[in-house]
DNA sequence: TTCCCCGTGCTTTGC
DNA sequence: GCACGGGGAA
């Protein structure tokens, strides 16, 4: 801690200045690319060279991935045993363990279930059918968002009816039952053992407001509290931050309300405008200087953002050399988007001799990325796109987990109906809801009514009774073994005797070797966390310990960013990142700003503020580009340019194509006539057309789509590795697209069926079928 | 009970 | 364009 002096002088004056408040109320408005997280890790350093506990620091930030990186950042400060001891996570899974630890006040077990967005429309579906309800007036999707709502303005079931204006609204929407069905909702998550994510938050609030005792403890447990990206917590959150910092009013919130995008999910951009009326004599610092970007980037960012009304005072600016101007490209449609894009990233590429990873694609919607990838995929640049479904929302993935949650709540009524016929073992939908109706009547979940069928008089035959009989067998032999084994076990174990491993083993079709690689990442995966957890003290790498893992994972989280690719994603995901050159695409109006977005004026600023993020994630050199028509929902629709590029001061721009819509003639260089060409004789000399490989080789363009909507996530510049990994010698060194780096060390089988055995680093030997495999040979 | 086909619906997304 | 869910037929 003696360095701390030399880790202060890495702090210009503005990012010192909250770092040594030690005590009492502030916010820190920090602009884009102003070195935000730098200031929470050494203020959160600070405090403990001031002899501040780490087991009284409670640090909340929006994902898993920031807290860690963050935590790893001040165990490089403070040594890892200090930094383990700081409670820093997101919302969340802080509130998710201590809830774990007070269940019983709520009336809740302490195994509750977390139930993901998926399983409350499932549930919600349920109730409204049960209902008799017309589906298409009560849709699924929008009453799950409007309880959503509910719930984290604080709006519990009895406010509900409490409030004659909800009621008053929802009868005007002609939903007049809106209310009735989240009073089932709710009873029927409390009976299952089943919190949703918004409860995590409403539930905790529910704790400290119901139990000023419990209030104490963690108001005096939480001494200082630190908030990142304040600007993106929802009312609910707010209260929880407001109240357990009551009492010593240590709190310090970061944030930038110019970079406030996630309005539509709850986020109240007034908690930060409004945190100086919260507190008393709250100081407020502002970072004002972006290390980032370039002065042009910054300055046109500035004249775009200055559109906005609702803004705190905040001019940032830059001392980093001018850079280029904003480039602007027109194009006829998005293929030709698309190829520009490519065209551009190799020519600077070869011009600066740049990485693959130094670029980013943005867009605003994910159904965007299908031409940009088409693209590169052409010019052989390989890219990885982030989003889109994540891991843990796949059917196989969930399939295996919901028999896990059953494993540790039996009442889990999603995973229970998800499972119980799955793979099919003659249970069907009749027989759920003869199940459904008594347990909800005897307010049992249907577990219990499986267990105690012979005493209930149910027109359910023999046949059947004795299925439901061995499912039920089954599940309590897995809770016994749970007992003893770990995680990983239990696991494979689950897999292999549930029949699922069995299902796609027979099936053989590619789609089903993908699910199955995809049963065995989530094997993998257990494996490590069993690892893992073997050095962490109490802890065996039990079930229970990784499910509270996964309940709260997201794709993000595993992320290594260590691969040398094209980076693709949303705008939204983009947020907190940086890449040297971003190309802004589709900026098109009723696309970006969306169509959707621009009813109100807040909408309206909020795209706004989605655009500055886009913009300030370059480094070095920004493009936008746009076309004139696109496909949408299968129509080629014309479209303008965005408002947005007008909104940026002519001077930070260079239009590569003719502003205008006339004389496409004058189109430079970079075009795809020119590139297009090259482009194809390329693709079509990387094609093996070498004899050996019968049909599977050269899948058709439907299998093809099929395959990549199982793996979203991983992009195949080389369309198919088989050409390469054809030749593959034992102790060849390869790297899989999922598992990582290994090493070959066998090989068999011929054609069709040749599989490599290849021992990989994180210490897991697989078999992998070559025709399939994504491995790249790096050696 | 299961499977297949057809219709409907669509921003953004983390926990 | 495409995915998912529901309904009808085997």
């Amino acid at each position: 801690m003696e360095q701390m002096d030399k880790y202060l002088a890495e702090l210009n004056e503005a990012q010192r200045a909250p770092v040594l408040q030690v005590d009492g109320p502030l916010m820190v408005i920090a602009g884009a690319g102003s070195g935000k997280t730098r200031v929470l890790t050494y203020r959160i350093a600070y405090l403990m060279s001031k002899g501040v506990d780490s087991f009284n620091i409670l640090s909340l930030t929006f994902t898993n991935k920031a807290a860690r990186e963050m935590k790893e950042r001040i165990a490089k400060i403070v040594g890892n045993s200090e930094a383990k001891n700081l409670w820093m996570g997101t919302f969340h899974s802080i509130f998710a363990k201590i809830l774990r630890f007070e269940a019983d006040k709520l009336g809740y077990p302490s195994n509750f279930t977390i139930y993901d967005t998926q399983d409350s429309q499932r549930l919600i579906n349920a109730i409204i059918k049960e209902k008799g309800l017309d589906k298409d007036v009560y849709k699924y999707k929008q009453v799950q968002s409007r309880i959503s709502s509910f719930k984290n303005s604080l709006i519990t079931v009895r406010a509900y009816f409490n409030n004659p204006e909800l009621i008053e609204a929802d009868a005007m929407a002609k939903k007049p039952r809106m209310g009735e069905i989240y009073q089932e909702y709710c009873d029927r998550c409390f009976k299952a053992g089943a919190m949703d994510f918004d409860d995590l938050l409403l539930k905790t609030n529910e704790l400290l407001n119901r139990f000023p005792e419990v209030l104490q403890k963690y108001q005096n447990r939480f001494r200082y509290i630190l908030v990142d990206e304040y600007q993106d917590t929802n009312h609910s959150q707010y209260l929880i931050v407001k109240a357990l910092s009551d009492k010593f009013q240590n709190i310090c919130v970061v944030g930038d309300d110019a970079q406030s995008i996630y309005a539509f999910r709850g986020a109240n951009i007034n908690n930060i405008m409004n945190f100086q009326k919260d507190y008393d004599n709250v100081q407020v610092y502002r970072l004002e200087q972006n290390y980032r970007s370039t002065r042009n980037i910054v300055e046109a960012a500035n004249t775009v953002i200055e559109k906005n009304k609702t803004r705190l005072d905040k001019v940032v600016w830059t001392a980093n050399d001018d850079g280029g101007l904003i480039k602007v490209h027109r194009s006829h449609t998005d293929a030709e988007e698309g190829r520009f894009v490519a065209s551009s990233i190799f020519e600077n590429e070869m011009q600066h001799q740049l990485n693959h990873g130094q670029f980013a694609v943005l867009y605003r919607t994910n159904s965007q990325s299908r031409a940009i990838e088409d693209a590169l995929r052409k010019r052989d640049i390989p890219y990885r796109i982030y989003g889109g479904l994540s891991f843990y929302q796949r059917k196989e993935i969930k399939d295996v987990l919901s028999y896990l949650r059953l494993i540790l709540n039996p009442k889990d009524e999603e995973a229970l109906v998800r499972v119980i016929n799955y793979p099919a073992r003659g249970i069907g939908q009749t027989t759920i809801d003869k199940l459904t109706v008594v347990a909800n009547h005897y307010k049992r979940s249907i577990f219990e009514v499986i267990e105690n069928l012979d005493r209930i008089d149910l027109k359910i035959n023999g046949g059947t009774r004795r299925k439901l009989d061995d499912f039920m067998t089954m599940i309590k032999s897995f809770q016994v073994m749970n007992e003893s084994a770990d995680a990983f076990t239990l696991a494979e174990h689950v897999a292999k005797k549930s029949g699922i491993l069995n299902l796609f083993k027979k099936d053989g079709t590619p789609e089903g070797i993908a699910r199955m690689e995809n049963i065995e990442e989530l094997l993998n995966g257990m494996k490590d966390f069993v690892e893992g957890q073997k050095e962490v003290a109490d802890a065996r790498g039990s079930l229970s310990e990784f499910m509270e893992d996964v309940a709260l994972a997201t794709d993000l989280d595993k992320d290594t960013g260590e691969d040398d690719r094209v980076a693709m994603m949303t705008i939204h995901l983009a947020k907190g990142l940086e890449f040297p050159y971003v190309y802004i695409v589709g900026m098109e109006e009723d696309l970006f700003p969306s169509a959707m977005s621009m009813n109100t004026r807040s909408e309206l600023e909020e795209e706004r503020r989605l655009f500055y993020v886009a913009l300030t994630r370059a480094e070095k050199q920004a493009y936008l580009t746009f076309a004139e028509s696109r496909y949408r929902w299968g129509k080629l629709v014309d479209g303008e340019p965005s408002r947005f590029i007008e909104e940026i001061d002519e001077k930070y721009i260079e239009h590569l194509t003719p502003p205008m819509k006339s004389g496409y003639r004058f189109k430079p260089l970079m075009d795809t006539d020119i590139f297009g060409d090259v482009d194809k004789s390329k693709f079509r000399q990387s094609k093996p057309v070498s004899g050996k490989p019968p049909t599977h080789q050269q899948p058709n363009p439907e299998k093809l789509r099929k395959l990549r909507k199982l793996k979203p996530e991983i992009g195949t510049p080389k369309g198919n590795s088989t050409a390469a990994t054809q030749d593959l010698e034992v102790g060849a060194k390869v790297e899989h697209s999922r598992f990582g780096r290994g090493e070959v060390i066998g090989i068999d089988g011929v054609g069709n069926d040749r599989k490599a055995e290849i021992r990989f680093q994180n210490g897991g030997i697989k078999k992998l079928l070559l025709r399939f495999a994504k491995l790249d040979i790096i050696g």
